[in-house]
DNA sequence: TCTGGGGTCCTAGGACCC
DNA sequence: TCTGGGGTCCTAGGACCC
């Protein structure tokens, strides 16, 4: 059996968590850059805001409503999930970290546990913990959990709790589950299934197997096997290394200039190096991509994108923004109004293994020597110690185009400065 | 005025090998 | 009428997830 345990509304549950005020009033946070409306209490739900949906569309109805709007938050809610997770790691054996707010537990060795009972002591447990309400649903396999979790979620008289585990349990489930509701089944293959009178997610554990396989390839095939009862996908213990490591961002106002552009770009290089650096490995290739507004009627846009193999596997910052900088010089164009950028590493291998990777030219190779590995290590133990961006290079620089964040709440659990005071 | 960011997996087809 | 068999590696594109 596993249990997937998923966290309510959880960006708008963690500005609740610090906030009590907020409890009276719907919620909402909006993605990078203020655009638009990714997370929503039930409050807000109920008032009809879509997910997706830009905020300036709905202004009218959130100030109508008192609705409480957010910039996201990222700092509070990786730190809310890491305390989730470690509550939760210490309620079942094994546990696999799914996303920043859900994870699966093995619940194959509670055969003697009233496994109700345990997924409720679960939920009290998280919200004492941590004050983030979570629902929980059990069944044979990750694909039937998650519809229990569902069903959980969407129907108040389960509290939070659903267990399915007889076949008639199992049948009702698959019954009450639409198609495109099914974890893995998206817009496309949903449309595909619905054409052919697949409506229901029992429909598709029914539907002739070599029907799926054919259209749905070997992933809609395990969903099916996983529909029926019999599991395929397994407990991930340790997070696979990362393939690609991606930085970009929408700016806050246009941008023109060739200038403003380096600083943008030289702020994501930057930031991949880090991220490289942390998962312990290195990076072989790098892509930039600037682009237009992809909105603006005018009709001149402008995707602009090359990928180039950086001179040896990297993880140095300064070896990383130079090959950004000759990219970017590459795909600019004068007189074009743009509107986000973003930089792209790949081909990652682990430093572990590329120690005898000896390269042909070495003297013709900055980044490689000891003394820039001890400066970035000097430079990434400097930012751990007095907070991110203590020290970067002189050619990051967010001026021009960072991000608008304006409903930004306080960091209470990584600031000791942006603690309040509430009166409850 | 104002529209997010970061990932994975699978398949098909081309280029190449012996 | 007739064109082998078996394989790898790489990439682009399409689907999906949160």
């Amino acid at each position: 059996m596993f249990a997937l345990v998923d966290c309510n509304n959880f960006y708008a549950s963690c500005e609740r968590a610090f906030n009590p005020v907020l409890r009276l009033r719907p919620v909402v946070v909006l993605s990078n850059n203020d655009g638009c409306i990714i997370a929503r209490s039930e409050e807000a739900k109920a008032l009809g805001i879509q997910m997706g949906t830009p905020e300036f569309k709905c202004r009218p109805l959130l100030k109508q409503h008192d609705v409480a709007v957010f910039s996201s938050n990222y700092a509070l809610y990786g730190d809310m999930s890491s305390r989730v997770m470690t509550t939760l790691a210490t309620l079942a054996p094994e546990i696999e970290v799914y996303s920043i707010d859900e994870a699966f537990l093995d619940m194959s060795s509670f055969t003697r546990f009233n496994l109700a009972d345990y997924a409720r002591l679960m939920r009290k447990t998280v919200r004492q913990n941590t004050g983030i309400p979570v629902c929980v649903g059990i069944a044979p396999t990750k694909t039937l959990a998650k519809i229990a979790n569902r069903l959980a979620k969407k129907n108040p008289h389960y509290q939070g709790v659903c267990v399915l585990k007889s076949h008639a349990e199992i049948n009702d489930a698959l019954e009450r589950t639409k198609v495109e509701d099914i974890w893995g089944i998206g817009r496309q293959w949903s449309k595909l299934l619905l054409a052919k009178r697949i409506d229901t997610a029992a429909d598709m554990a029914a539907a002739p197997a070599s029907w799926i396989r054919k259209h749905l390839h070997i992933v809609g095939a395990r969903i099916q096997a996983e529909l029926q009862g019999k599991s395929c996908l397994p407990i991930e213990l340790v997070r696979p290394a990362k393939q690609t490591i991606c930085t970009s961002r929408s700016f806050g106002r246009s941008v023109s200039t060739l200038a403003e552009l380096q600083q943008a770009v030289a702020t994501f290089a930057g930031k991949c190096a880090v991220k490289v650096r942390k998962e312990n490995a290195l990076a072989s290739m790098l892509t930039v991509f600037i682009a237009t507004n992809p909105f603006d009627e005018s009709g001149n846009h402008y995707w602009g994108t090359r990928t180039a193999a950086l001179p040896h596997p990297s993880q140095d910052s300064i070896a990383i923004l130079r090959v950004a900088e000759a990219i970017l010089a590459g795909i600019f164009r004068d007189g074009m109004v743009y509107k986000k950028a973003g930089v792209i590493v790949s081909g990652l291998v682990p430093e572990d293994q590329c120690s005898t990777t000896l390269s042909l030219f070495p003297e013709e190779e900055p980044g490689t020597n000891m003394r820039d590995e001890k400066l970035m290590q000097a430079m990434d133990a400097i930012n751990q110690r007095y907070g991110r961006g203590a020290v970067h290079l002189a050619a990051e620089n967010s001026e021009s185009w960072k991000p608008n964040q304006e409903r930004l709440s306080p960091c209470s659990t990584t600031r000791w400065d942006d603690i309040i005071e509430v009166n409850v």
